[in-house]
RNA sequence: UGCGGAAUUGUGUAACGGUAGCACGACAGACUCUGACUCUGUUUGUUGGGGUUCGAAUCCCUAUUCCGCAGCCA
């Protein structure tokens, strides 16, 4: 599959702007690579959101020839686990990225983190307090009344011995929290002295017991930045309200540089729910069969699905970078896939659910070959061999008793193309007691061998098909939206009033023709004139499994 | 009610005082051995109101709407 980005030039973005402006002033950033990082809490699998974050994250750097180091934000072990950590990084490698050997855990700076602590005590700028959750949250003021804390003036020494204290374990949770003393009305509340330390008796998955006390993002995560060198911190939205925070605390430690926080909109898109907590909730409580379903939005979802890194790139970058919030349609990251797989799958025939095609004037135990191209959009994939005989399957839905305007398949008395074989007429069927029909009878024109009509008359009709003496069985899964309205989590809506009954459809009597089953055979295939499918991850030689990764566009107007 | 942001067609995104463009979708047609792809064409937009200017999506004022923030989460 193509692992390259789509090569039209991307527009240039608002934060490529401020790098290069700030390139141009030279100042923090005199001679310096442009250096970034992604920086995910190890508390999750990674969804087509954070994809978003990494292709800015990464983007960024390697458009200014510069670097991005994978940083796994782990100061808080009650939400964290190891398990997560290699499901991370082998989701970025699979999109295709590479942070060399800068891959690094923020755990790894406690110490240093602790002194800086140390640093702002001793020059004021931080102190104990003891005021418990709730007595905090009573004290925090509103939106016109200034928060309070009868610690705040308690002396450097005292805080000092405290925070020690904190760090030797003598005190239980919640007792005690090193705070920033910054300003306690302003109207950013980030900035109403700021907890930056608290206790926590946990072991962590990095760190095990060795502390217990762990620093607060605001606090952490500008000198995680500033000991890696960042020149450029990007990160969401919702950390807009932070940055004052970010840049005081650089400012007051000595740090060895300065980081400039940027922030841009996270990825909002409709007919899915991205939020970490109702992923886990359509897991947990069964609604999808894991992380990995191919119908979720995490990125092990979608490559389960048949999505491919270069389609999840090319969405990426197309769909920009601003800071305006917007929610992108679910079928332009549908477009980017089909747009990937178009070019660059294997053509293959398969029946869904099929109904026999006898052609009568067919020579009983005949069987002829022919050659076909893999990719009609790139001849130098070459050709396979397909097989023909009396009798082969069509899709039931190919046939119709009765003429229906616009229709172009099979119904008595019209010319079909059997797709790469011959044109052949039909000439009824034959029905089971029920009215169902079992059979369909053609009869074919052996002068258009390969599909062609050597007397120039159209065909309109071209149906695909598979030999009935030479095939596969395989299971197929259809997928569809996983909620039955697009946009299930807005407003006071719960998500769960809204899951698709149908989102999953199990084909189980599917045939396809023989040449899926070789080995060295592709994972990604367009089955022609039904869309995009990928082999799934439990499929067998002895059991075929297919995703449908996203259909063809259907351009059939049903008057 | 405090602070911080954002408003460009159905959706996303450009235009940095000088022709509102691109992509996706939709619609119409051409082509076609995939009702796909490809190609052609069409449609729809600067949140409202003032101002500055020869000229404003862009600068100024004002109004409105939407989003985020009062975790010892990130």
């Amino acid at each position: 599959m193509a692992d390259e980005v789509k090569n039209e030039v991307p527009a240039g973005n608002f934060i490529q702007d401020f790098i290069t402006e700030d390139i141009a002033e030279g100042g923090a950033y005199e001679g310096k690579k442009v250096h970034t990082r992604f920086p995910p809490e190890p508390n999750g699998y990674l969804h087509i959101g954070h994809a978003k974050a990494i292709c800015v994250d990464f983007g960024t750097a390697e458009r200014f020839g510069g670097l991005c180091n994978l940083r796994m934000d782990d100061t808080n072990p009650t939400k964290e686990d190891v398990e997560y950590v290699d499901a991370i990084k082998e989701d970025i490698k699979w999109l295709g990225f590479d942070w060399d050997d800068r891959f690094f855990f923020a755990s790894e700076y406690f110490e240093q983190m602790y002194e800086y602590a140390v640093e702002l005590i001793k020059k004021g700028l931080a102190y104990v307090c003891e005021l418990t959750p709730d007595e905090m949250r009573a004290n925090r003021g509103d939106l016109s009344t200034p928060a309070k804390s009868p610690y705040r003036d308690r002396p450097v020494e005292e805080s000092l011995d405290l925070f020690e204290r904190m760090k030797n374990g003598e005190f239980e949770d919640g007792k005690m929290t090193l705070r920033a003393k910054i300003d306690l009305s302003s109207g950013n509340f980030n900035m109403r002295d700021p907890v930056i330390y608290r206790i926590n008796h946990l072991a962590h998955h990095r760190t095990g017991t060795k502390w217990c006390i762990y620093p607060m993002y605001d606090f952490a995560h500008p000198i995680e930045d500033a000991i890696e060198g960042i020149t450029h911190s990007l990160c969401t939205l919702e950390f807009e309200d932070h940055r004052p925070l970010y840049d005081w605390v650089i400012d007051n430690i000595t740090a060895p540089c300065k980081p400039r926080q940027i922030e841009f909109a996270r990825l909002g898109i409709n007919n899915t729910v991205m939020s970490k907590r109702k992923l886990r909730q359509l897991v947990e409580d069964g609604y999808v069969a894991g992380w990995d379903d191919p119908r979720m939005p995490t990125l092990c979802g979608l490559r389960r699905r048949g999505y491919t890194p270069a389609s999840i790139r090319n969405f990426c970058e197309r769909i920009g970078v601003s800071k305006t919030n917007s929610v992108v349609e679910y079928s332009f990251l549908e477009h980017c896939l089909r747009d990937d797989l178009n070019e660059n799958a294997c053509r293959v025939m398969c029946v869904l659910d099929p109904v026999k095609l006898v052609i009568t004037n067919y020579p009983e135990g005949k069987s002829e070959t022919f050659e076909v191209e893999n990719n009609p959009q790139k001849p130098e994939d070459g050709t396979r061999t397909i097989t023909f005989s009396r009798e082969c399957f069509i899709e039931a839905d190919d046939f119709i008793e009765e003429k229906v305007k616009g229709y172009n398949r099979f119904y008595p008395g019209n010319e079909v193309r059997l797709k790469s074989a011959y044109i052949v007429k039909c000439t009824g069927c034959k029905k089971d007691e029920n009215g169902k029909v079992i059979e369909v009878y053609a009869e074919y024109d052996p002068l258009t061998r390969g599909g062609d009509t050597p007397d120039g008359r159209k065909v309109r009709g071209t149906v695909h098909w598979v030999d009935a003496e030479n095939y596969l069985e395989a299971e197929v899964r259809l997928y569809d939206n996983l909620f039955t309205d697009p946009e299930p989590d807005t407003g006071d809506k719960n998500f769960l009033d809204y899951i698709n009954p149908d989102s999953l459809k199990i084909m189980t009597d599917c045939k396809i023709e023989k040449s899926v089953g070789e080995k060295d055979a592709p994972v990604y295939y367009q089955f022609m004139r039904l869309g995009y499918f990928c082999r799934d991850k439990e499929s067998t030689p002895e059991k075929l499994i297919f995703n449908r990764s996203v259909s063809l566009k259907d351009g059939y107007k049903k008057k």
